[in-house]
DNA sequence: GTCTATAACGGGATAGAC
DNA sequence: GTCTATCCCGTTATAGAC
């Protein structure tokens, strides 16, 4: 039955469409379940806890993401372009085609207490320190610190980004749009990496 | 008696103190009122809701920040630099005094839907409006769309930092401190008007 | 395998004594 | 102004029918 299609498969869409909306922590499973027309306790039988679920929802997503990342940066050959890196780290982000998500990978970055534990060591680490060589490897005079400083400045710009996409022409009074997500990625590219060229810091003054 | 203090400040103290830690959905009034030693039903005596509570804490926090920022803009003459305009909007952020307002800040910034309605609007948007003609001012050839981006982007970064900062030094291995705060608003100001001074983007390629 | 019904718990809020 | 006791609701999780 198309119609049915598969509970399993419908929890975890709805879950992940009013997690990225509202948030892990403000929607109930009964929110889920009754959008998604399963019962309740389908949750519990498929997934053993809400926790489980947001695992679940998360994982679905994060390792395909992560492949293409590396994908795109390995296809800059081995001496990529500062321009390259970052549009390997982000597009894949960016180019997502499932609306929901967005909102819901700012949801899960903007969330550091449950994210280091469930997240950035399990799915995060080793594709951050791959980037983070690439970005030491094409600005060799950069302290280790201030590359580290900077790449965790651009995942705040598309954290940020992502979290707030569906505010941000309302609080601009429709100056800034992101319907034209290639032009919002070439912009947020072009500001990240004038900030990874500026030169370090002066430990004093 | 100084040691009972006013229960009224006292739950704010802790509201803030936990919301920041934890965030406001996690921290249920209990949990409150239990580390404040006050009554579970003085925060109903004297404030009204919980939602009250949570807009009590911020505003008792966010004018004077305002304020701040405004005084330091104004004391930066008629022409600030654009060093001097991105301090004035970071440094009364990353100079607060109260620990626990650093991360309840973060918090604030990255929950776009109770953000817009309770904060923005009320405390945010005159304040933004004045930065944001400060930055147009000093960098008249950028297209206002670009200015308003790269103001969000600059936004993201700060957020970002604050809400990432206590598990930060950890994920890094020690390569990133957040005990310095000078020095962080030096990186950070320096990563920023790098990127504010890259020439717009061009609309096509 | 899937769902109904309900258990067991913790949440915010309030009434009323003091 | 403060506290005790309690209400009522929503939550996760489970036991057992189908």
């Amino acid at each position: 039955m198309a119609e049915k299609a598969d509970t399993k498969a419908r929890i975890l869409d709805t879950a992940e469409k009013l997690f990225g909306i509202n948030g892990f922590e403000s929607v109930s499973l009964r929110d889920i379940t009754t959008d998604a027309s399963v019962n309740l306790a389908a949750v519990n039988y498929h997934f053993q806890s809400k926790d489980a679920l947001i695992d679940a929802v998360i994982a679905r997503r994060i390792e395909p993401l992560n492949a293409r990342r590396l994908e795109l940066l390995d296809a800059a050959g081995p001496n990529p372009a500062l321009e390259n890196i970052l549009d390997a780290f982000l597009r894949p982000v960016y180019e997502l085609q499932i609306a929901s998500l967005i909102p819901l990978m700012g949801r899960v970055m903007s969330n550091p207490d449950m994210f280091v534990d469930r997240v950035f060591d399990k799915h995060l680490a080793p594709v951050g320190a791959r980037f983070f060589a690439a970005f030491h490897a094409v600005l060799p005079g950069l302290p280790m610190a201030d590359v580290a400083w900077r790449m965790h400045f651009s995942v705040g710009v598309m954290t940020h980004t992502l979290t707030w996409g569906r505010i941000y022409p309302r609080i601009t009074n429709g100056l800034c749009s992101i319907d034209d997500r290639e032009a919002l990625l070439r912009r947020t590219i072009q500001f990240l990496a004038a900030g990874f060229r500026t030169p370090a810091s002066n430990p004093i003054l």
